[in-house]
DNA sequence: GACACTTATGACCACCCGGTCATACTAGGA
DNA sequence: TCCTAGTATGACCGGGTGGTCATAAGTGTC
């Protein structure tokens, strides 16, 4: 029994129900969603639910922790691109962009959780998130700053603050109905036109003006 | 029966109605939120609020209503402040963290909404909140590009997306934990630089330069 | 085929939900 | 005092929930 069992099975079934679930908690949320709808769809018993993960919230935590694996790479390789401090700034983004692209699902449950308290693993997933934006842009903007091509007297936390926030921003903005009606599902060019803009601004914010003190 | 009812009881009855309503609201969302709970807490009996609000949905609606009729005397005050253009944006800033500190629930309650997808009125609850920063901000940013304060190629509708982005964003870091622990809870002190700081973030990306055409 | 062991099943449980409605209460006019 | 109209009440309803567990169905070994 428990999770062994479930990873014991062959990984066409544990696809389809990893799926299911991740279908189930995109759709509801952790509190509305419904184990029996996810097994009736999903053509298995209940049971077998609750013998593979324990409980719903051990289910949610089993995607939880699925998804946070599959960021890991994208990051990774985002992490070690070369090029201008703003180039590698737009990276962060467009990997961010890809990754909501190739998992819509993954990205409506990370919203769904981030206002929702009182949900399992709350405070652990958004320390996560939190934690690899940092722990990519500190590096990344500390270099900027050394290579003269940032301000000298930036707060880094608030330059965090800034990227972090406008991506996340323009992130819901593109992919949500509602937040910012201009931005919402654009595509190709005008979608990279947005982009552009919106790298302007933070190249306006953080960049070293030709006559400011190098650090 | 009907909201008549409800507006024919005693101010104080009514007040402590849509206090516990608030609450609840403000501590579980929508679909979480139990008609239950709040009566027992209030004292009353669960018929009265069918008598008064017909179902779950109409007292939430109840609540909708009453919060968009308190933000919309500080909004206006804001609107008709005189002074620089980056003064106005600030004020406006100003403005929503004094509604979120008299009304944290309420604002709360927003949150929950914001990503919520089957929640009632959230679609109307959401375009109204953008209509009242784009009405507030457009003739705002309109008269900053005339006067040659802002940028005179700017693009509306991404310089809104700045302003309203960053200082929601803001707001959450401020007010829910693990959005941004270095600017939550901030007080007088403290908060005043990281305003300053953002301000001029969004100077920055807006202000005309000197050597730059003019519109 | 008999055995042990793992996995699958769905009827069942206690609980809570939003909503209803017959009944009881209350206040004011005749 | 009696009547009436408005209001308050909480037992009750159908339905859905997460979770359990006795039983059945596979699966591999000898």
């Amino acid at each position: 029994m428990g999770i062994n069992t479930f990873e014991n099975l062959d990984n066409d079934k544990q696809e389809r129900v990893l799926d299911a679930a991740v279908e189930e908690f995109a759709e509801y949320g952790f509190h509305q969603a419904s184990v029996n709808r996810m097994v009736k769809r999903l053509g298995i018993a209940k049971g077998s639910v609750f013998t593979y993960f324990g409980s719903k919230q051990g289910l949610f935590e089993y995607v939880f922790r699925h998804s946070v694996s599959l960021i890991k790479g994208p990051l990774k390789a985002a992490r070690q691109a070369e090029g201008d401090t703003f180039d590698r700034i737009r990276l962060s983004l467009v990997t961010g962009m890809d990754f909501v692209r190739r998992h819509p699902r993954l990205y409506r449950i990370y919203l769904k959780v981030l206002f929702q308290e009182n949900v399992p693993f709350r405070e652990t997933f958004l320390r996560q998130v939190r934690e690899y934006a940092a722990r990519f842009l500190t590096p990344l903007l500390n270099d900027g700053i050394r290579r003269g091509e940032l301000r000298g007297d930036l707060d880094l936390d608030m330059a965090i603050f800034l990227i972090d926030g406008l991506f996340d921003r323009f992130l819901q903005a593109w992919s949500v109905p509602a937040v910012h009606p201009g931005l919402h599902g654009l595509k190709e060019r005008d979608l990279e036109q947005r982009i552009n803009q919106l790298m302007e601004f933070i190249r306006r914010s953080l960049a070293a003006l030709p006559g400011e003190p190098h650090a």
